[in-house]
DNA sequence: GAAATATTGTTAACTTTATAACACAAACTC
DNA sequence: GAGTTTGTGTTATAAAGTTAACAATATTTC
């Protein structure tokens, strides 16, 4: 599978979290429309993204669910899962590991990363806290990939920069400090304040 | 101002952030390759941007920084400001309060709601916490347009339901619950999960 | 003060992403 | 069992977004 457009795999990925719900819900197909109606976006754009991941539909009874669900984890999942690590466990740190915690998923947070004494040592939304002092002895024998950055913005740099050292290979940043990653490291980041900016820009100019 | 790309009210709101880090250090002009840097995109793209709003640089010594923030800020805030309530003060919701407090913005977290008696009443994340009881009283005392729903997923669909007959004109959802507002309400979302499986997805692929 | 340099604004070309069009096949319909 | 319906896969078209190209102009250099 070469290269899907950056939508797309963004897309799979809601996909399959809706199709997870559907499946608690007792659904075992489902047609393209409604796949659609669940993201907001039109059939055709889900009946393509499928098209290019090569997944068929029993005709007429739309997709099999739990199939479905299965080929997006071939594409977007790396076989063996991948672990994660949370740098910075308060109130985001912990909002983010809470939310992944139950989700099934080849994405594993295994560990996060604090000076705080006060959380070091301690399980914390149900994942262990280490000192940033061992991080680089943790990394390595955790064999943590992914660091989801959740720390006060001053150190952002310097620990982006650390952690890219010990094997970090994504980063999903959330301080609001621009990043400066080597490539081979693939860098996510992500704002509220643009969402909800964006939200007002909008409701101004009432326009939906 | 007629509708400018998506893609471009949201590097507006970047830019600002950045631009505002900018003053914070004393500077008073920057350069559009150097704006494109803080961002990771083209200096072209700045321009490109820039040119759409109207905005003119000072020839060769580059934009005045406090000029074009305010510029900015003409495009995308509302003029008289715009109020916001957070649905749900958990982590995640304090997260985003405490986010928000302190940035200069015409949107102003002025209310929490949440049903948990130990919250409601309490000033939290420096916003006062109302029972969701008194939601449609407060949304209109206040004038909140805007909200941001940090709920468990359960109540995502009624809760979103009820705030727009309250008069919500925009909502940004953090739950994973596909909603349905009527035209006239704007919605975003946000999925930290889609976030972190791109990442995935690209360490995996070794795109970068 | 002519030449070189740096940086912008804008049009045009390109790329990516989304939508539309439509032929096709299973499943009803009568 | 011919005809209609329904929902798909795919190719074609359009729209959105990005990058490239380049003329224009203030500043520096010599
Ligand atoms: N992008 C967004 O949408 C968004 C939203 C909310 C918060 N944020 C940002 O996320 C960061 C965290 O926000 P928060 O509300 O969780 O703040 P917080 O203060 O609750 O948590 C920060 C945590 O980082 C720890 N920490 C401090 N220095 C550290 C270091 N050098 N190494 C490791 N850990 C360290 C602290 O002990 C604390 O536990 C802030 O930078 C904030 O601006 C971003
Ligand atoms: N989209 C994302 O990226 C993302 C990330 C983290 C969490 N989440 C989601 O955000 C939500 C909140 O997460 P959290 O970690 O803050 O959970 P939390 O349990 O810490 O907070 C939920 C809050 O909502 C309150 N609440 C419950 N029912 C309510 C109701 N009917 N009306 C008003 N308030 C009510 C609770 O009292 C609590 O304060 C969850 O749905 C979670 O799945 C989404």
């Amino acid at each position: 599978m070469n290269k899907l457009p950056g939508k797309t795999v963004e897309r799979l990925s809601e996909y399959r979290r809706q199709l997870l719900g559907c499946l608690a819900e007792n659904k075992s197909y489902i047609y393209s429309h409604d796949l659609a109606g669940l993201l907001h976006i039109t059939a055709v754009q889900v009946r393509r993204d499928l098209m290019l991941i090569g997944y068929s539909s029993v005709l007429r009874k739309g997709y099999d669910i739990r199939e479905l669900i299965d080929t997006i984890g071939r594409i977007i999942d790396y076989d063996e899962g991948l672990n994660v690590a949370i740098i910075g466990i308060g109130n985001l740190g912990r909002a983010v590991t809470g939310y992944f915690r139950g989700k099934r998923s080849k994405l594993n947070i295994i560990a996060s990363f604090d000076t705080d004494p006060q959380k070091v040592n301690k399980v914390i939304s149900g994942v262990k806290c280490f000192h940033t002092q061992d991080m680089e002895k943790m990394i390595r024998e955790m064999d943590i990939r992914i660091a989801i950055l959740t720390i006060p913005a001053d150190y952002a740099k310097s620990m982006a920069e650390e952690i890219v050292r010990h094997g970090i290979k994504g980063i999903l940043n959330f301080t609001t400090v621009p990043l400066n990653v080597p490539s081979g490291v693939y860098l996510e980041e992500y704002d509220m304040i643009t969402s909800i900016e964006k939200v007002a820009y909008y409701v101004k100019e009432n326009k939906v």
